[in-house]
RNA sequence: GGCGGGGUAGCCAAGUGGUAAGGCAGGGGACUGCAAAUCCCUUACACGCGGGUUCGAUUCCCGCCCCCGCCUCCA
């Protein structure tokens, strides 16, 4: 089966074809770790993830590789600001990033590339650069000449002139010319430096990505991936450089997640409309932030809402329900006479999810067949519950097909894997209390109760379950029993 | 202003040259002693506006309106 990736290089959906085959070289631009991450890093972390996933399955052997900016203006002011040195405050937002991944399930990168240990690779970059004429230095900075590279552009579609009339030159910078940017820069007192042969000094930010992907993945990768305001300048300059150097394409397909807006407005930390991660899986099973990740394309933007949140927690539930219920069925008497099965059903709904996925991963399609097996589930089993019995083959089926509604979307999606935040936040704990219940003294009140229903004194039994529910706890009456569950 | 991406039922969101997935909400029903939870069915006659191409366009082309993003750091 063929897949289809939307290439921002050439605005069109192309056929994927690796360089090499059956091999997947990709790389996305990490978070800069100056602060928590938000729910904008979370989708773009969670698109990857799912493509990394599904390149996978189709059988590639993928290395994927994602950074981390540990040194940059942003991590140098916090650093100031709390008087510590700048690596602590960059070790601190790496812990926090790796606790948000392991909580929404994203799978470790490959390699995990961090800025501070590749400076050696990105003065070797700099310097391959000068010698090739496409970079300058002037007092301890070093530039990169935008006009020598003549494809300048080429991946946000900009061309020199247009460039011109927005570009504008910081003070303090010495460019030749106003489209030119920074791959080195020196240092000021206090901050963080390197020496190097231009003086002590630091990387410009576009210089370390391409340093990476060199030394790691080598000069033509398969996939570059990112957040869509990535493009430009920073995918722009990152392939300037390489390609000025390597003269060989940087990246085959460019891969770049829409933006998540709030209210319509790009949640950014500079707007202050964000919403950490952090609060997103105190509030809520990761899984629900996926599932609505999934359910808008990639590309579009998508915008967050607790609205949004509830309704994806109640699909996910819908999800969740048809694969739990098969304990239902199981427990009903075998009905020989019973006709019907799920095969034919599981096999479209494959086909549908595949065929969705493989069409520049459109996740909302593959879900929507994922939604139509659940139907064909529900319509088995209410049929089952109905006639008190079902056949051994429809059982069968009824398990494969929860069989496959949960590994597709734990290999794929990566749902179903978390069940359960594995770290505990306190700042908002409130919604996630830990009341303590002893469960042998609940199932005791709920025999108690069983035993006033079925001598029809319903005022014992509605008292019970008044009681409880006072307390957090919910009794469910389904045909095999009475369940119960925290609230 | 330039470039890019959008405007699909109440909300969200796929998709297609021949009248349109899925989710949520709404309505009806099943189940229940009553609930809750769950499930089934279902509503709407939805494709920004105006032209054009076509036997036929929501889907292609042109113009317009509106929204968003990038053009400065940003997933």
């Amino acid at each position: 089966m063929s897949l289809k990736i939307f290439n921002t290089l050439t605005s069109k959906k192309e056929e994927f074809v690796p360089i090499k085959p059956g091999e997947v070289k990709i790389y996305t631009c990490g978070v800069t770790v100056y602060d928590v991450n938000h729910v904008g890093h979370g989708r773009s972390l969670i698109v990857f993830d799912v493509i990394r996933r599904y390149l996978r399955y189709l059988g590639y052997h993928v290395t994927f590789v994602r950074n981390f900016t540990d040194v940059d203006d942003k991590i140098i002011n916090r650093a100031q600001k709390e008087c510590l040195p700048f690596t602590v405050i960059a070790d601190r937002y790496i812990k926090s990033y790796f606790e948000d991944a392991e909580n929404f399930r994203i799978e470790p990168a490959d390699i995990e590339p961090r800025v501070t240990t590749h400076i050696p690779d990105i003065i070797d970059l700099i310097q391959k650069l000068i010698d090739k004429g496409y970079a300058y230095v002037v007092d301890g900075d070093v530039y990169f000449s935008v006009r020598k590279f003549k494809d300048y552009g080429k991946l946000s579609k900009r061309s020199i002139d247009e460039l011109i009339a927005g570009a504008r030159v910081e003070p303090g910078e010495k460019k030749k010319d106003p489209l030119d940017f920074v791959l080195w820069k020196t240092a000021k007192a206090g901050e963080p430096a390197w020496d190097s042969p231009w003086g002590k000094g630091r990387p410009g930010w576009h210089t370390e990505c391409t340093a990476m992907i060199f030394k790691h993945l080598g000069e033509t990768i398969d996939i570059h991936g990112g957040g869509l305001d990535l493009t430009f300048p920073h995918h722009e300059n990152e392939l300037a450089q390489a390609e000025a150097l390597s003269e060989k394409p940087f990246a085959r397909y460019w891969i770049h997640n829409g933006l998540v807006t709030v209210n319509g407005q790009k949640m950014s930390k500079s707007l202050g409309n964000y919403i950490t991660l952090k609060e997103i899986y105190s509030r809520y099973d990761p899984d629900v932030l996926r599932l609505l990740v999934l359910s808008v394309h990639y590309r579009s933007p998508l915008d967050f809402s607790w609205d949004k949140m509830e309704e994806s927690k109640k699909a996910y539930e819908r999800l969740k329900n048809a694969i739990d219920e098969y304990q239902i069925l199981e427990k009903l008497p075998e009905n020989k006479k019973f006709d019907q099965h799920l095969y034919d059903n599981i096999a479209k709904a494959e086909k549908e999810f595949y065929a969705a996925m493989s069409d520049d991963f459109n996740t909302p399609e593959a879900l929507a067949a994922l939604f139509g097996l659940v139907r064909a589930m529900n319509i088995l089993k209410d049929k089952a519950v109905k006639e008190e019995g079902i056949s051994k083959k429809a059982l069968e089926s009824y398990k494969e097909a929860g069989e496959v509604l949960h590994n597709l979307g734990r290999d794929i999606f990566g749902l179903f894997d978390s069940l359960e935040p594995c770290i505990e936040i306190e700042d908002f704990s409130l919604h996630r209390e830990e009341s303590v219940i002893n469960e042998e003294i609940v199932n005791l009140l709920i025999d108690l109760r069983e035993k006033a229903r079925k001598e029809k004194n319903f005022e014992i039994a509605d008292y019970i379950r008044d009681k409880l529910k006072e307390i957090g706890i919910i009794l469910e009456d389904t045909p095999v029993g009475t369940k119960w569950k925290r609230v």
